[in-house]
DNA sequence: AGAAAAATTAAACGATTGTTTAAATTTTGG
DNA sequence: CCAAAATTTAAACAATCGTTTAATTTTTCT
């Protein structure tokens, strides 16, 4: 009889979860460079070097496993936030260091903020998501912290919509246009590298002089 | 005998190209919104409303069809720095004006960046983008406008690829993430594009101060 | 009006898609 | 050690993919 791997049961037993595990990440590498449409499962079985029925009896489908995948890279997407904004720091410092992590997480993962929003831009069952990727960031209390700051004039009068746009293009787009940039320039991947490594930098002055115009050092 | 579509002739013929002109429409609407591997070409022909085999006797196959509609899509992406970098202005006011003139374009064509960056994300031939597209802006004479202004103190000492970097980020994020930042924010299509007009005066203001730092108005 | 050319359609092509079935192999637990 | 369970494989499923063929309709030009 036909039954579904370990994790699906109600007694889950102890198994070597190594071919899962390979099937996941070859999944993440293949949807990562292809796309959902653009990769086949036998693509994906390809990648892990073995038969294309494994994905079905671990995964049931192809959809179940992208929803896996994807939610995985949500997460990772939005960890840098969630740490940020839970330390206990003031909202200039926060800023300061949420580029920082940012920066320094997609030089490690360029691919993720295009896969996240093309996964977004062409989400076919068109639910909307899950409330549960969101809410850890509101739980932050980062939105309290901002209407008080705004209130007390540590930061301009600007929206927290508005604020969010400002600081998601300058961290996710310098990733999301590797290859535009690349060919526009005509530069290699490794002086883009050093150009996205210095752009840190700019983002942060640029930012923080934005949005806490009167930059009193007293 | 197969013939294919008057304007792959060598002597034209004169000939209703409403038929031609309604497949790449559909095409460009199905392809914007669903992706090159997203959609097959009977999506397209049934937006159509017509035979699959009509789009091969215009187009002679889908990739031949996608390489239309990408590279006038293309085209619009790219027109308003070259109208706005062959103007007769100070290096100030092209980013001014750029900012500005790219906002209300995208205002009006939000799916075109998101287009353009997958398609080049996921380009299959591997083939570098035909320089064609690059040479019209490397011949408003931006780029030495730029190093002229650097020399002389008008701009920030920042590499031309950075400036570029910061530019796109600010008119081409914020049309990209326009699904997500509506999720992320619970909020309404129409409440996110006055968020994204009012957006134009902020990019506006921040580049400006970050890139030509003394304010000098004398 | 009538023959030639162009446009459009219907049908089919082989290849590939995601998924399922059933058999074979490996691992587990008594 | 051996039956039962879990895992892996091979093969096939119907559906859909991009494309082509051939027939039909429409348009063009004399």
């Amino acid at each position: 009889m036909f039954k579904f791997a370990a994790q699906y049961e109600n007694q889950p037993m102890k198994r070597d979860l190594s071919t899962e595990e390979k099937i996941k990440a070859a999944a993440k590498k293949v949807f990562m460079t292809k796309g959902f449409d653009g990769c086949s499962v036998r693509d994906i079985a390809k990648e892990v070097g073995s038969n294309v029925s494994l994905l079905n009896y671990y995964f049931r489908s192809k959809e179940k496993l992208f929803e896996l995948i994807f939610e995985g890279a949500m997460s990772d997407f939005l960890q840098s936030m969630i740490e940020v904004f839970s330390s206990d720091l003031t909202l200039k410092e926060k800023t300061t260091l949420l580029i920082e992590k940012e920066f320094d997480f997609f030089l490690e993962h360029p691919e993720l903020p295009m896969f996240i929003l093309q996964a977004i831009h062409q989400n076919k069952s068109g639910a909307p998501m899950p409330s549960h990727f969101f809410e850890p960031i509101a739980k932050t209390g980062i939105f309290q912290q901002l209407e008080a700051a705004q209130a007390s004039g540590e930061i301009r009068q600007i929206s927290l919509r508005n604020v969010t746009i400002l600081l998601m293009s300058n961290v996710h787009y310098p990733f999301m246009s590797k290859k535009l940039t690349q060919q526009f320039h005509g530069i290699d991947a490794e002086t883009l590298d050093q150009d996205l490594r210095a752009h840190k930098a700019y983002v942060k002055e640029m930012l923080i002089n934005f949005l806490f115009p009167q930059n009193q050092t007293v």
